[in-house]
DNA sequence: AAGTCACACCGTATAGGGTACGGAGTCAGG
DNA sequence: CCTGACTCCGTACCCTATACGGTGTGACTT
Protein backbone atom coordinates (compact mmCIF):
# COMPACT_ATOMS: atom_id res chain seq x y z
CA UNK A 1 0.00 0.00 0.00
CA UNK A 2 0.89 3.56 -0.26
CA UNK A 3 -1.09 6.57 0.75
CA UNK A 4 0.57 7.63 -2.12
CA UNK A 5 -1.11 7.13 -5.42
CA UNK A 6 0.92 7.30 -8.68
CA UNK A 7 0.10 6.58 -12.08
CA UNK A 8 -3.19 5.22 -14.01
CA UNK A 9 -4.58 3.01 -16.22
CA UNK A 10 -7.33 3.07 -17.88
CA UNK A 11 -9.02 0.98 -15.60
CA UNK A 12 -8.69 3.12 -13.06
CA UNK A 13 -10.41 6.31 -15.20
CA UNK A 14 -12.98 3.28 -15.41
CA UNK A 15 -13.37 3.06 -11.80
CA UNK A 16 -13.17 6.93 -11.00
CA UNK A 17 -16.44 7.54 -13.34
CA UNK A 18 -17.68 4.24 -12.29
CA UNK A 19 -18.18 3.01 -15.21
CA UNK A 20 -18.84 -1.05 -16.09
CA UNK A 21 -20.26 -2.17 -18.65
CA UNK A 22 -22.56 -5.06 -16.85
CA UNK A 23 -20.93 -8.48 -17.77
CA UNK A 24 -22.65 -10.54 -19.76
CA UNK A 25 -21.65 -13.77 -17.49
CA UNK A 26 -22.26 -14.35 -13.93
CA UNK A 27 -23.97 -13.22 -11.67
CA UNK A 28 -24.89 -9.56 -11.25
CA UNK A 29 -22.28 -7.51 -8.67
CA UNK A 30 -24.23 -6.94 -5.68
CA UNK A 31 -22.22 -3.39 -4.72
CA UNK A 32 -20.73 -0.64 -6.75
CA UNK A 33 -17.86 0.93 -6.97
CA UNK A 34 -19.10 4.60 -5.50
CA UNK A 35 -21.83 2.56 -2.76
CA UNK A 36 -18.29 0.81 -1.50
CA UNK A 37 -16.19 4.38 -1.86
CA UNK A 38 -19.24 5.86 0.13
CA UNK A 39 -19.17 3.33 3.07
CA UNK A 40 -15.29 4.22 3.18
CA UNK A 41 -15.98 8.24 3.46
CA UNK A 42 -18.14 6.91 6.18
CA UNK A 43 -15.51 5.07 8.35
CA UNK A 44 -12.94 7.69 7.72
CA UNK A 45 -15.12 10.53 8.51
CA UNK A 46 -16.47 9.06 11.80
CA UNK A 47 -12.93 7.44 12.94
CA UNK A 48 -10.10 8.92 10.61
CA UNK A 49 -7.79 6.90 8.04
CA UNK A 50 -6.26 4.86 9.93
CA UNK A 51 -9.47 3.14 10.84
CA UNK A 52 -10.33 2.54 7.80
CA UNK A 53 -8.64 -1.24 6.51
CA UNK A 54 -9.97 -3.47 3.72
CA UNK A 55 -11.30 -5.79 6.67
CA UNK A 56 -13.24 -3.24 8.24
CA UNK A 57 -14.74 -1.78 5.02
CA UNK A 58 -15.99 -5.13 4.00
CA UNK A 59 -17.30 -6.35 7.80
CA UNK A 60 -18.92 -2.76 7.27
CA UNK A 61 -20.70 -3.86 4.14
CA UNK A 62 -21.39 -7.59 4.90
CA UNK A 63 -19.08 -9.25 2.84
CA UNK A 64 -16.06 -11.23 2.74
CA UNK A 65 -12.54 -8.84 2.58
CA UNK A 66 -11.39 -10.17 -0.65
CA UNK A 67 -14.96 -9.22 -2.60
CA UNK A 68 -13.26 -5.55 -2.29
CA UNK A 69 -10.79 -6.90 -4.84
CA UNK A 70 -13.02 -7.54 -7.35
CA UNK A 71 -14.17 -4.03 -7.46
CA UNK A 72 -10.39 -2.49 -6.68
CA UNK A 73 -7.28 -3.45 -8.27
CA UNK A 74 -5.87 -2.05 -4.68
CA UNK A 75 -6.72 0.17 -2.09
CA UNK A 76 -4.95 3.01 -3.44
CA UNK A 77 -7.50 3.25 -6.04
CA UNK A 78 -10.25 3.17 -3.67
CA UNK A 79 -8.51 5.92 -1.94
CA UNK A 80 -8.24 7.71 -5.04
CA UNK A 81 -11.98 7.29 -5.75
CA UNK A 82 -12.63 8.81 -2.26
CA UNK A 83 -10.59 11.36 -2.88
CA UNK A 84 -12.52 12.69 -5.49
CA UNK A 85 -15.68 11.96 -3.84
CA UNK A 86 -14.84 13.88 -1.28
CA UNK A 87 -15.63 16.99 -3.06
CA UNK A 88 -18.86 15.89 -4.21
CA UNK A 89 -21.36 19.00 -2.67
CA UNK A 90 -18.35 21.21 -3.55
CA UNK A 91 -19.08 22.76 -7.46
CA UNK A 92 -20.48 26.30 -7.11
CA UNK A 93 -23.09 27.45 -9.29
CA UNK A 94 -21.24 28.33 -12.72
CA UNK A 95 -21.15 32.28 -12.84
CA UNK A 96 -20.03 33.08 -16.70
CA UNK A 97 -17.48 36.18 -16.78
CA UNK A 98 -17.83 36.78 -12.67
CA UNK A 99 -14.74 35.33 -12.17
CA UNK A 100 -13.84 36.20 -8.87
CA UNK A 101 -17.37 35.31 -7.51
CA UNK A 102 -16.54 31.78 -8.55
CA UNK A 103 -13.14 31.86 -7.52
CA UNK A 104 -14.20 32.47 -4.10
CA UNK A 105 -16.76 30.03 -3.74
CA UNK A 106 -14.88 27.42 -5.13
CA UNK A 107 -12.62 28.29 -3.04
CA UNK A 108 -15.42 28.05 0.33
CA UNK A 109 -16.24 24.88 -0.92
CA UNK A 110 -13.28 22.92 -1.51
CA UNK A 111 -11.97 24.43 2.09
CA UNK A 112 -15.50 22.94 3.86
CA UNK A 113 -15.18 20.01 2.14
CA UNK A 114 -11.50 19.44 3.79
CA UNK A 115 -12.82 20.19 6.85
CA UNK A 116 -15.83 17.67 6.35
CA UNK A 117 -13.11 15.17 5.49
CA UNK A 118 -9.91 15.87 6.96
CA UNK A 119 -8.29 12.02 5.68
CA UNK A 120 -8.54 13.52 2.33
CA UNK A 121 -5.51 15.78 3.38
CA UNK A 122 -3.81 12.68 3.79
CA UNK A 123 -3.93 11.37 0.55
CA UNK A 124 -1.39 11.77 -2.34
CA UNK A 125 -2.97 11.85 -5.45
CA UNK A 126 -0.07 12.16 -8.13
CA UNK A 127 -1.18 12.34 -12.20
CA UNK A 128 -3.19 14.95 -13.44
CA UNK A 129 -6.67 15.95 -11.50
CA UNK A 130 -8.73 12.73 -13.81
CA UNK A 131 -12.24 12.58 -11.14
CA UNK A 132 -14.89 13.76 -12.31
CA UNK A 133 -15.30 16.44 -9.29
CA UNK A 134 -12.08 17.52 -9.78
CA UNK A 135 -12.78 17.92 -13.49
CA UNK A 136 -16.17 19.64 -13.07
CA UNK A 137 -14.82 22.37 -11.16
CA UNK A 138 -12.43 23.06 -13.44
CA UNK A 139 -14.90 23.44 -16.72
CA UNK A 140 -16.78 25.92 -14.03
CA UNK A 141 -13.91 28.17 -13.31
CA UNK A 142 -12.82 28.21 -17.04
CA UNK A 143 -16.11 29.36 -18.10
CA UNK A 144 -16.34 31.52 -15.40
CA UNK A 145 -13.32 33.08 -17.01
CA UNK A 146 -15.02 33.56 -20.14
CA UNK A 147 -14.51 36.83 -21.92
CA UNK A 148 -12.40 37.98 -19.41
CA UNK A 149 -9.62 38.97 -21.63
CA UNK A 150 -7.04 35.77 -20.47
CA UNK A 151 -5.57 33.40 -22.69
CA UNK A 152 -6.39 30.04 -22.22
CA UNK A 153 -2.67 29.10 -20.54
CA UNK A 154 -3.57 32.29 -18.02
CA UNK A 155 -7.01 30.63 -16.95
CA UNK A 156 -5.11 27.59 -16.34
CA UNK A 157 -2.75 29.37 -14.04
CA UNK A 158 -4.60 31.30 -11.85
CA UNK A 159 -7.10 28.32 -11.17
CA UNK A 160 -4.61 26.08 -10.35
CA UNK A 161 -3.33 28.92 -8.02
CA UNK A 162 -6.29 29.70 -6.26
CA UNK A 163 -6.76 25.23 -5.54
CA UNK A 164 -3.34 25.47 -4.59
CA UNK A 165 -3.79 28.11 -2.09
CA UNK A 166 -6.36 26.06 -0.70
CA UNK A 167 -4.92 22.70 -0.21
CA UNK A 168 -2.44 24.28 1.22
CA UNK A 169 -4.34 26.51 3.89
CA UNK A 170 -6.83 23.59 4.51
CA UNK A 171 -3.79 21.07 5.24
CA UNK A 172 -3.07 23.95 8.01
CA UNK A 173 -6.58 24.58 9.04
CA UNK A 174 -7.52 20.97 9.48
CA UNK A 175 -4.23 20.34 11.28
CA UNK A 176 -4.45 22.72 14.27
CA UNK A 177 -8.38 21.89 14.07
CA UNK A 178 -7.51 18.27 14.67
CA UNK A 179 -5.20 18.48 17.23
CA UNK A 180 -7.53 20.54 19.18
CA UNK A 181 -10.27 17.92 18.51
CA UNK A 182 -7.82 15.88 20.10
CA UNK A 183 -6.36 16.92 22.92
CA UNK A 184 -9.82 17.54 24.36
CA UNK A 185 -8.98 21.25 25.73
CA UNK A 186 -10.91 24.05 25.36
CA UNK A 187 -9.76 27.11 23.15
CA UNK A 188 -7.91 29.00 26.00
CA UNK A 189 -6.51 25.80 28.06
CA UNK A 190 -5.26 24.97 24.44
CA UNK A 191 -3.88 28.60 23.56
CA UNK A 192 -2.07 28.54 27.34
CA UNK A 193 -0.70 25.06 25.90
CA UNK A 194 1.13 26.67 22.53
CA UNK A 195 2.20 29.36 24.26
CA UNK A 196 3.54 26.95 27.13
CA UNK A 197 5.37 25.18 24.52
CA UNK A 198 6.50 28.07 22.31
CA UNK A 199 7.82 29.43 25.27
CA UNK A 200 10.06 26.90 25.87
CA UNK A 201 11.56 26.59 22.15
CA UNK A 202 11.71 30.52 21.64
CA UNK A 203 15.23 31.63 22.78
CA UNK A 204 14.49 35.86 22.19
CA UNK A 205 17.70 36.60 21.73
CA UNK A 206 17.98 34.09 18.72
CA UNK A 207 13.89 34.93 17.83
CA UNK A 208 12.97 38.32 18.82
CA UNK A 209 10.25 38.94 15.70
CA UNK A 210 8.74 35.50 16.52
CA UNK A 211 8.54 35.93 19.86
CA UNK A 212 6.96 39.45 20.06
CA UNK A 213 4.44 38.36 17.23
CA UNK A 214 3.08 35.46 18.95
CA UNK A 215 3.04 37.02 22.58
CA UNK A 216 0.22 39.38 20.99
CA UNK A 217 -1.43 36.79 18.66
CA UNK A 218 -2.42 34.79 21.54
CA UNK A 219 -5.14 35.54 23.68
CA UNK A 220 -6.74 37.62 20.90
CA UNK A 221 -10.07 35.64 19.33
CA UNK A 222 -9.95 32.49 19.31
CA UNK A 223 -7.73 29.94 17.24
CA UNK A 224 -10.33 28.93 14.65
CA UNK A 225 -11.48 32.52 14.07
CA UNK A 226 -8.16 34.02 13.60
CA UNK A 227 -7.68 31.11 11.17
CA UNK A 228 -10.48 31.49 9.06
CA UNK A 229 -9.62 35.25 9.40
CA UNK A 230 -6.41 34.16 7.73
CA UNK A 231 -7.77 32.17 4.58
CA UNK A 232 -9.90 34.90 3.84
CA UNK A 233 -7.06 37.13 3.96
CA UNK A 234 -4.87 34.99 2.02
CA UNK A 235 -7.30 34.22 -0.75
CA UNK A 236 -8.38 37.66 -0.86
CA UNK A 237 -4.97 38.67 -1.70
CA UNK A 238 -4.39 35.97 -4.40
CA UNK A 239 -7.38 37.33 -5.95
CA UNK A 240 -6.39 40.91 -5.76
CA UNK A 241 -3.30 39.70 -7.68
CA UNK A 242 -5.48 38.31 -10.06
CA UNK A 243 -7.39 41.25 -10.89
CA UNK A 244 -4.78 43.44 -11.10
CA UNK A 245 -3.39 40.97 -13.56
CA UNK A 246 -6.61 40.92 -15.18
CA UNK A 247 -7.07 44.58 -15.27
CA UNK A 248 -3.67 44.96 -16.76
CA UNK A 249 -4.56 42.81 -19.64
CA UNK A 250 -7.50 45.04 -21.03
CA UNK B 1 1.28 4.38 12.99
CA UNK B 2 -0.64 6.90 11.20
CA UNK B 3 1.26 9.01 8.81
CA UNK B 4 -0.96 11.33 10.69
CA UNK B 5 0.48 13.40 13.41
CA UNK B 6 -0.99 15.25 16.09
CA UNK B 7 -0.23 16.16 19.37
CA UNK B 8 2.32 17.19 20.88
CA UNK B 9 4.14 16.95 24.31
CA UNK B 10 7.36 17.90 25.78
CA UNK B 11 9.22 14.91 24.61
CA UNK B 12 8.02 15.57 21.26
CA UNK B 13 9.69 18.90 21.45
CA UNK B 14 13.13 18.02 22.96
CA UNK B 15 13.41 15.51 20.13
CA UNK B 16 12.36 17.88 17.57
CA UNK B 17 15.47 20.29 18.70
CA UNK B 18 17.83 17.83 19.71
CA UNK B 19 17.85 18.46 22.82
CA UNK B 20 19.29 15.81 25.75
CA UNK B 21 20.44 15.98 28.84
CA UNK B 22 23.52 13.75 28.91
CA UNK B 23 22.25 10.81 30.88
CA UNK B 24 24.28 10.64 34.08
CA UNK B 25 24.30 6.62 34.40
CA UNK B 26 24.58 4.20 31.57
CA UNK B 27 26.33 4.13 28.75
CA UNK B 28 26.06 6.59 26.05
CA UNK B 29 24.21 6.62 23.61
CA UNK B 30 25.80 5.54 20.40
CA UNK B 31 23.39 7.26 17.59
CA UNK B 32 21.47 10.69 17.96
CA UNK B 33 18.03 11.57 16.75
CA UNK B 34 19.36 13.93 14.54
CA UNK B 35 21.59 10.70 12.73
CA UNK B 36 18.60 8.95 12.66
CA UNK B 37 16.57 10.94 10.75
CA UNK B 38 18.93 11.71 8.42
CA UNK B 39 19.49 8.08 7.64
CA UNK B 40 15.98 7.68 7.02
CA UNK B 41 15.58 10.84 5.01
CA UNK B 42 18.46 9.15 2.83
CA UNK B 43 15.98 6.32 2.46
CA UNK B 44 12.85 7.84 1.69
CA UNK B 45 14.96 9.81 -0.64
CA UNK B 46 16.44 7.22 -2.50
CA UNK B 47 13.21 4.63 -2.41
CA UNK B 48 10.38 6.65 -1.20
CA UNK B 49 8.22 6.75 2.30
CA UNK B 50 7.13 3.42 1.72
CA UNK B 51 10.43 1.90 1.57
CA UNK B 52 10.86 3.39 5.18
CA UNK B 53 10.15 1.19 7.93
CA UNK B 54 11.44 0.42 11.67
CA UNK B 55 13.91 -2.77 10.68
CA UNK B 56 15.02 -1.37 7.47
CA UNK B 57 16.07 2.01 9.12
CA UNK B 58 17.91 0.16 12.39
CA UNK B 59 19.39 -2.26 9.61
CA UNK B 60 20.61 0.36 7.46
CA UNK B 61 22.20 1.58 10.77
CA UNK B 62 23.54 -1.36 12.05
CA UNK B 63 21.04 -1.58 15.32
CA UNK B 64 18.55 -4.21 16.31
CA UNK B 65 15.00 -2.73 15.52
CA UNK B 66 13.79 -1.87 19.00
CA UNK B 67 16.88 0.12 19.59
CA UNK B 68 15.14 3.11 17.22
CA UNK B 69 12.37 2.81 20.13
CA UNK B 70 14.84 4.13 22.57
CA UNK B 71 15.57 7.57 20.47
CA UNK B 72 11.91 7.95 19.51
CA UNK B 73 8.36 6.79 21.29
CA UNK B 74 6.96 6.28 17.88
CA UNK B 75 7.17 6.53 14.43
CA UNK B 76 5.22 9.19 14.01
CA UNK B 77 7.49 11.50 15.78
CA UNK B 78 10.02 10.22 13.28
CA UNK B 79 8.34 10.84 10.69
CA UNK B 80 7.81 14.28 12.31
CA UNK B 81 11.82 15.41 12.73
CA UNK B 82 12.25 14.23 9.04
CA UNK B 83 9.73 16.72 8.06
CA UNK B 84 11.69 19.55 9.60
CA UNK B 85 14.97 18.37 8.41
CA UNK B 86 13.33 18.72 5.12
CA UNK B 87 13.55 22.39 5.23
CA UNK B 88 17.28 22.51 6.90
CA UNK B 89 18.99 24.51 3.96
CA UNK B 90 15.65 26.60 2.88
CA UNK B 91 16.22 29.61 4.84
CA UNK B 92 17.15 32.25 2.77
CA UNK B 93 19.38 35.26 3.91
CA UNK B 94 17.98 37.78 6.20
CA UNK B 95 16.75 40.78 4.17
CA UNK B 96 15.22 43.46 6.56
CA UNK B 97 12.57 45.49 4.97
CA UNK B 98 13.12 43.75 1.55
CA UNK B 99 9.78 41.56 2.22
CA UNK B 100 8.91 40.62 -1.29
CA UNK B 101 12.65 39.41 -1.79
CA UNK B 102 12.26 37.48 1.40
CA UNK B 103 9.40 35.56 0.62
CA UNK B 104 10.37 35.27 -2.72
CA UNK B 105 13.11 33.42 -1.91
CA UNK B 106 11.75 31.51 1.16
CA UNK B 107 9.12 29.85 -1.47
CA UNK B 108 11.42 29.32 -3.93
CA UNK B 109 13.33 27.16 -0.98
CA UNK B 110 10.63 25.53 0.16
CA UNK B 111 9.47 24.61 -3.52
CA UNK B 112 12.98 22.75 -3.83
CA UNK B 113 12.74 21.05 -0.71
CA UNK B 114 9.60 19.83 -1.52
CA UNK B 115 11.06 18.51 -5.25
CA UNK B 116 14.61 17.04 -3.52
CA UNK B 117 12.42 15.08 -0.84
CA UNK B 118 8.64 14.41 -1.96
CA UNK B 119 7.74 12.57 0.41
CA UNK B 120 7.50 15.39 2.98
CA UNK B 121 4.25 16.20 1.08
CA UNK B 122 2.64 12.72 2.69
CA UNK B 123 2.95 13.68 6.10
CA UNK B 124 0.27 15.52 7.99
CA UNK B 125 2.09 17.56 10.61
CA UNK B 126 -0.73 18.58 12.94
CA UNK B 127 -0.46 21.31 15.20
CA UNK B 128 1.57 24.66 15.17
CA UNK B 129 5.05 24.52 13.86
CA UNK B 130 7.21 23.67 16.44
CA UNK B 131 10.15 22.64 14.45
CA UNK B 132 13.66 24.60 14.51
CA UNK B 133 13.49 25.30 10.53
CA UNK B 134 9.72 26.50 10.78
CA UNK B 135 10.02 28.42 13.36
CA UNK B 136 13.74 30.09 11.67
CA UNK B 137 12.10 30.59 8.57
CA UNK B 138 9.40 32.62 10.32
CA UNK B 139 11.18 34.52 12.30
CA UNK B 140 13.15 35.85 8.74
CA UNK B 141 9.85 36.67 7.55
CA UNK B 142 8.72 38.45 10.24
CA UNK B 143 11.92 40.34 10.27
CA UNK B 144 11.71 40.92 6.35
CA UNK B 145 8.32 42.84 7.34
CA UNK B 146 9.66 45.33 9.62
CA UNK B 147 8.97 48.71 9.31
CA UNK B 148 6.55 47.60 6.20
CA UNK B 149 3.29 49.13 8.26
CA UNK B 150 1.61 45.81 8.21
CA UNK B 151 0.40 44.85 11.74
CA UNK B 152 1.51 41.98 13.69
CA UNK B 153 -1.30 39.67 12.32
CA UNK B 154 -1.02 40.96 9.18
CA UNK B 155 2.04 39.81 8.90
CA UNK B 156 1.57 36.43 9.91
CA UNK B 157 -1.44 35.90 7.48
CA UNK B 158 0.52 37.23 4.73
CA UNK B 159 3.63 34.52 5.56
CA UNK B 160 0.87 31.86 6.18
CA UNK B 161 -0.65 32.66 2.47
CA UNK B 162 2.77 32.20 1.39
CA UNK B 163 3.66 29.34 2.66
CA UNK B 164 0.24 27.70 1.90
CA UNK B 165 0.03 28.48 -1.02
CA UNK B 166 3.68 27.02 -1.77
CA UNK B 167 2.61 23.80 -0.10
CA UNK B 168 -0.06 23.09 -2.40
CA UNK B 169 1.69 24.09 -5.40
CA UNK B 170 4.33 21.70 -4.65
CA UNK B 171 1.88 19.00 -3.80
CA UNK B 172 0.52 19.31 -7.65
CA UNK B 173 3.96 19.67 -9.03
CA UNK B 174 5.51 17.00 -6.93
CA UNK B 175 2.40 14.46 -8.17
CA UNK B 176 2.78 15.09 -11.46
CA UNK B 177 6.61 14.88 -11.47
CA UNK B 178 6.67 11.53 -9.53
CA UNK B 179 4.09 10.30 -12.18
CA UNK B 180 6.21 11.07 -14.61
CA UNK B 181 9.11 9.47 -12.96
CA UNK B 182 7.30 6.29 -12.15
CA UNK B 183 6.19 6.15 -16.05
CA UNK B 184 9.52 6.00 -17.21
CA UNK B 185 7.76 7.76 -20.59
CA UNK B 186 10.18 10.72 -22.54
CA UNK B 187 7.35 14.05 -22.43
CA UNK B 188 6.11 13.71 -25.98
CA UNK B 189 4.65 9.97 -24.49
CA UNK B 190 3.60 10.97 -21.22
CA UNK B 191 1.58 14.06 -23.06
CA UNK B 192 0.15 11.62 -25.39
CA UNK B 193 -0.77 9.82 -22.54
CA UNK B 194 -2.76 12.42 -20.96
CA UNK B 195 -4.46 14.02 -23.58
CA UNK B 196 -5.42 10.18 -24.02
CA UNK B 197 -6.90 9.78 -20.46
CA UNK B 198 -8.76 12.85 -20.98
CA UNK B 199 -9.88 12.01 -24.27
CA UNK B 200 -11.60 9.36 -22.68
CA UNK B 201 -12.90 11.40 -20.04
CA UNK B 202 -13.92 14.46 -21.19
CA UNK B 203 -17.56 14.61 -23.26
CA UNK B 204 -17.27 17.78 -25.30
CA UNK B 205 -21.17 18.12 -24.78
CA UNK B 206 -20.70 18.51 -21.08
CA UNK B 207 -16.60 20.20 -20.90
CA UNK B 208 -16.42 21.77 -23.73
CA UNK B 209 -14.27 24.86 -22.23
CA UNK B 210 -11.72 22.16 -20.51
CA UNK B 211 -11.99 20.37 -23.93
CA UNK B 212 -10.79 23.56 -25.52
CA UNK B 213 -8.17 24.97 -23.26
CA UNK B 214 -6.33 21.36 -22.82
CA UNK B 215 -6.15 21.04 -26.53
CA UNK B 216 -4.01 23.88 -26.69
CA UNK B 217 -2.46 23.20 -23.24
CA UNK B 218 -1.49 20.03 -24.99
CA UNK B 219 1.83 20.21 -26.89
CA UNK B 220 3.40 23.55 -25.58
CA UNK B 221 6.18 23.52 -23.66
CA UNK B 222 7.58 20.10 -21.93
CA UNK B 223 5.03 19.69 -18.52
CA UNK B 224 7.52 20.47 -16.42
CA UNK B 225 8.30 24.00 -17.68
CA UNK B 226 4.51 24.79 -18.16
CA UNK B 227 4.37 24.14 -14.65
CA UNK B 228 6.85 26.08 -12.98
CA UNK B 229 5.99 29.03 -14.89
CA UNK B 230 2.97 28.17 -13.39
CA UNK B 231 4.26 28.22 -9.72
CA UNK B 232 5.85 31.71 -10.28
CA UNK B 233 2.49 33.23 -12.01
CA UNK B 234 0.51 32.11 -8.67
CA UNK B 235 3.34 33.03 -6.78
CA UNK B 236 3.44 36.42 -8.49
CA UNK B 237 -0.33 37.04 -8.33
CA UNK B 238 -0.48 36.53 -4.36
CA UNK B 239 2.57 38.49 -3.70
CA UNK B 240 1.05 41.40 -5.99
CA UNK B 241 -1.96 41.17 -3.72
CA UNK B 242 -0.14 41.54 -0.73
CA UNK B 243 1.71 44.20 -2.06
CA UNK B 244 -1.28 46.03 -2.49
CA UNK B 245 -2.11 45.31 0.67
CA UNK B 246 0.79 47.01 2.23
CA UNK B 247 0.52 50.18 -0.20
CA UNK B 248 -3.12 50.11 0.80
CA UNK B 249 -1.87 50.74 4.63
CA UNK B 250 0.44 53.83 4.14
C1' DA C 1 36.44 -1.02 46.27
C1' DA C 2 32.01 -2.61 46.10
C1' DG C 3 27.40 -1.89 45.26
C1' DT C 4 23.52 0.21 43.01
C1' DC C 5 20.59 1.58 39.60
C1' DA C 6 19.45 4.38 35.45
C1' DC C 7 19.84 3.58 31.09
C1' DA C 8 21.18 1.66 26.20
C1' DC C 9 20.42 -2.14 23.64
C1' DC C 10 17.72 -5.72 21.46
C1' DG C 11 15.40 -10.79 20.85
C1' DT C 12 10.98 -12.34 20.94
C1' DA C 13 6.15 -12.19 20.50
C1' DT C 14 1.61 -10.14 19.30
C1' DA C 15 -1.89 -8.04 16.69
C1' DG C 16 -3.03 -6.32 12.56
C1' DG C 17 -2.30 -4.89 7.77
C1' DG C 18 -2.60 -5.67 2.20
C1' DT C 19 -3.25 -8.86 -1.07
C1' DA C 20 -1.91 -13.53 -4.06
C1' DC C 21 -4.08 -17.70 -4.90
C1' DG C 22 -7.35 -21.02 -5.72
C1' DG C 23 -11.92 -22.94 -5.16
C1' DA C 24 -17.06 -22.77 -5.11
C1' DG C 25 -21.19 -21.05 -6.67
C1' DT C 26 -24.04 -18.64 -10.43
C1' DC C 27 -25.94 -17.36 -14.49
C1' DA C 28 -26.09 -15.96 -19.78
C1' DG C 29 -24.74 -17.61 -24.39
C1' DG C 30 -24.00 -21.46 -27.49
C1' DC D 1 -27.78 -28.60 -21.05
C1' DC D 2 -23.31 -27.49 -21.00
C1' DT D 3 -19.62 -24.26 -21.07
C1' DG D 4 -17.16 -20.52 -19.55
C1' DA D 5 -17.04 -15.91 -17.64
C1' DC D 6 -17.56 -13.73 -13.60
C1' DT D 7 -18.72 -12.85 -8.49
C1' DC D 8 -17.63 -14.05 -4.06
C1' DC D 9 -14.52 -15.27 -0.39
C1' DG D 10 -11.57 -18.63 2.96
C1' DT D 11 -6.93 -19.36 3.55
C1' DA D 12 -2.26 -18.24 3.61
C1' DC D 13 1.84 -15.30 3.28
C1' DC D 14 4.70 -11.82 4.29
C1' DC D 15 5.44 -7.41 6.35
C1' DT D 16 4.28 -3.66 9.80
C1' DA D 17 4.59 -1.21 14.38
C1' DT D 18 5.54 -1.86 18.80
C1' DA D 19 4.80 -4.06 23.97
C1' DC D 20 7.51 -6.56 27.06
C1' DG D 21 11.19 -8.29 29.47
C1' DG D 22 16.06 -9.45 29.82
C1' DT D 23 21.07 -8.28 29.65
C1' DG D 24 24.91 -5.65 30.09
C1' DT D 25 27.37 -1.13 31.09
C1' DG D 26 29.28 2.40 33.59
C1' DA D 27 28.74 6.66 36.53
C1' DC D 28 27.38 7.67 40.89
C1' DT D 29 26.99 6.59 46.03
C1' DT D 30 28.80 4.67 50.18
Amino acid sequence: MAVEKIGWDPLRIEILWDRKEASRRGPKPALTVHQIARTAIQIADDEGLDALSMQRLARELGVGTMTLYTYYPDKDTLLEVMFDMAFEETTPVPAIGDWRGYLEQMAQGVMSAYQRHPWALQIFVGGPPLGPNQVRALEGALRAFDGVGLDDAEKLDAIIAVTSFVRGAAHLSVGLGEHHKNSGLTDEQLEAEYARAYATVLDPEQFPATVAVLAGVFGTPTETEANDAGFHFGLSRLLDGIERHVESRC
